[in-house]
DNA sequence: GTCTATACATTGATAGAC
DNA sequence: GTCTATCAATGTATAGAC
């Protein structure tokens, strides 16, 4: 069960969704393919319960009171650090949910979810943008949410780790200035 | 053929590369599949046709030598209306390139030139950013390539267009600043 | 619980008629 | 140039033995 899931994941995350079959997950994961219908019902029911699982990990991990508390460089460092974490934890999950995005037909009931995800640090992050004396914090807040997904984006397909790290400090350094015009 | 590769990138870039068919190409062209094979060797050449049409007009869209005259503020300018006039002339296509990033296996070939899309703009940027004083112009030009590519990636999924051009002024006025400490 | 065997649809691709 | 007919291979999914 775990072991099956963990194989589909990593097939998903290289090889893309539609482009994996059950063959190869049950062989990855060293069972049969018969064994996986007795588990899901299908290939698209394997995918939910993947992403459904691994939905509930990122929810818990940015408890907006106790932000409330922190100073704004403080939010910004914890949540650009807490997504780095979350990322480092299973990198192959990130990959699958952002590579969704490209698959409109594929699960329309997960898109909300997959959107959300994107979203999930945008409601937080306008208060702090405003905080910092922005005069267009949800600009801002979307400014912030683009360069990490941008961040994010480019370790999918550049396999630096250290140049990914430091463009996440490069981020909590710029982003926590406070606003200043000329 | 125009229409054939016209209806191919429209399906890749809606339903992704794998999960379309050749006869879903073949029949939302209004021809036969094997008519297809007089054209292209393979699926797979077809998108490399897809592709490569598609890669000389960005090249040209972005003269080194005309942006050199330019003064920092006009060179981002320049570049981030120009990116947007090119996406909006084909949404499909830069969709469908985004993507591609995503499927590891399928056209390794790709993969380099699809990186070097990425980073068109990279090597143009740095120079204005140590123009504008920035004590790490290399990092702020990931930063600004990271924003840009993080707003497309919303626009992929959101369909909000009046929302896509806001953001690109405000890329454009926030990344035109001089930089400025505290 | 797990596997083998198999059914059935769809896939990419080819051959040949028009 | 274009289509129809057809191929072998692969896909998902099921049934039944162990």
């Amino acid at each position: 069960m775990e072991i099956i899931e963990q194989a589909a994941m990593e097939l998903f995350a290289h090889k893309g969704y539609s482009n994996t079959s059950i063959a190869q997950i049950a062989s990855a994961a060293g069972v049969s393919k018969g064994l996986l219908y007795n588990y899901y019902t299908g290939k698209d029911d394997l995918l939910k319960a993947i992403i459904n699982k691994a939905m509930g990990s990122a929810d818990h991990f940015f408890n907006e009171d106790f932000l409330s508390q922190m100073s704004a460089a403080e939010t910004i460092s914890i949540i650009v650090n807490g997504s780095l974490e979350l990322y480092k934890a299973n990198p192959a999950y990130w990959k699958l949910l952002t590579s969704l995005m490209f698959q409109e037909e594929v699960l329309k009931e997960l898109q909300p979810m997959i959107a959300q995800k994107s979203q999930m640090s945008y409601g937080l992050m306008i208060p702090i943008f405003e905080k910092l004396g922005y005069p267009d914090p949800k600009s801002q807040a979307l400014l912030f949410g683009a360069a990490m997904d941008g961040i994010f984006l480019y370790s999918f397909s550049v396999q630096e780790e250290n140049h990914f790290e430091h463009m996440m400090n490069y981020i909590i350094e710029t982003f926590s200035k406070p606003y200043h015009n000329e």
